[in-house]
DNA sequence: GTCTATAGACGGATAGAC
DNA sequence: GTCTATCCGTCTATAGAC
């Protein structure tokens, strides 16, 4: 009655992750059981378990995933013409962002996947700012504010915005990108 | 056997809003169930559905009450020497910005409390703004960027490091915080 | 590699006793 | 107002067939 297809390994663990995050993102870290995840798949439940034996297991290898792609985008950022604006692009998409809300929460209150996410926000945060260091183009603030300290608030606002958005918060956010936009437009030397 | 206390009910609604509110900041918003509030609390679980029905209700109280609350601490920060350094002390506040995580990922899924937590932000919003308005001491950058939009920013920055700082992400911040603290004690005249 | 079946736990919500 | 008892649903994880 069901069958039985024989897949290639490495394609069903991507197509795990896949359905994992479209569900992070859609519905929330919530909606991720195994028994969901291998029905959106047209899988079996028990067949996400003989991959990732736990729960959590599932979430830390999206998460690393999803951090690995952060880091191969930062190529292009560091490439740009203006490597301020591309990062602040970068970090102002939506999905990437809804993800890192989820995760946050995640992390709030299950130990394993906290370690986890602190290790490797950590590094890519270092990874962001090596990639704006190499740029020739300085930071607005630069000689005020170090290129990390920038990183980081670059995105707080840009996410900031994306997660509020995303749920209908609005006020504010107007008044903010245009003020962004003629900073990154027109830095002023300190 | 089991002792059945009667109770004042605004005594008892309070006590379940605290509880939740707990469990949320430290638990995450999953561990919230009317179960596990009525065991936390010494009640039965019926008792919370008795007082909110359905699981939603509660979280939407809660966001009401918690919002409410800022509101109120807001009539400090209108009155401090300097509101804007006010205003980001209380946006870097750790438990506030937990629940501000998890409404957030709530929020991300179900669609009621995304409806609630968006008018009432939005408001809360405005009304801090108000609250700088009502100031003399102009802010850094007043009239690059509008009030709302300071606002805007700083919320958006005080409450990620607390995010992060809570789950171990710390990198940029002593940079982000040093930067800050300069610009609070010395504005700028643009 | 993928399935069925199952153990064992927890959840929302309601009816009705007290 | 608070409880007990219950219906019905979902979840994780594992054992074992194919």
């Amino acid at each position: 009655m069901t069958k039985r297809i024989r897949r290639d390994p490495d394609t069903t663990r991507a197509l795990i992750l896949d359905t994992t995050e479209r569900l992070m993102v859609e519905e929330g870290y919530a909606a991720v059981t195994s028994r969901r995840v291998g029905q959106e798949l047209g899988i079996n439940g028990a067949t996400v378990h003989y991959y990732y034996p736990t729960t959590d297991d599932l979430f830390i290898a999206l998460h690393q995933r999803m951090t690995a792609r952060q880091l191969a985008a930062l190529e292009d950022v560091a490439s740009a013409p203006d490597p301020v604006a591309a990062l602040w692009t970068l970090q102002a998409g939506w999905a990437q962002s809804a993800l890192g809300v989820e995760f946050l929460a995640l992390a709030n209150h299950r130990k394993s996947i906290r370690e986890v996410i602190a290790a490797t926000t950590n590094q890519a945060r270092e990874a962001q700012t090596r990639a704006l260091n190499v740029a020739s183009t300085a930071a607005a603030l630069a000689e005020e504010l170090p290129p990390i300290g920038l990183v980081t608030i670059l995105t707080a606002v840009a996410r900031t915005l994306a997660n509020e958005e995303r749920v209908g918060i609005t006020r504010g956010h107007a008044e903010v990108l245009s003020f962004v936009e003629r900073l990154l437009k027109n830095p002023r030397e300190t």
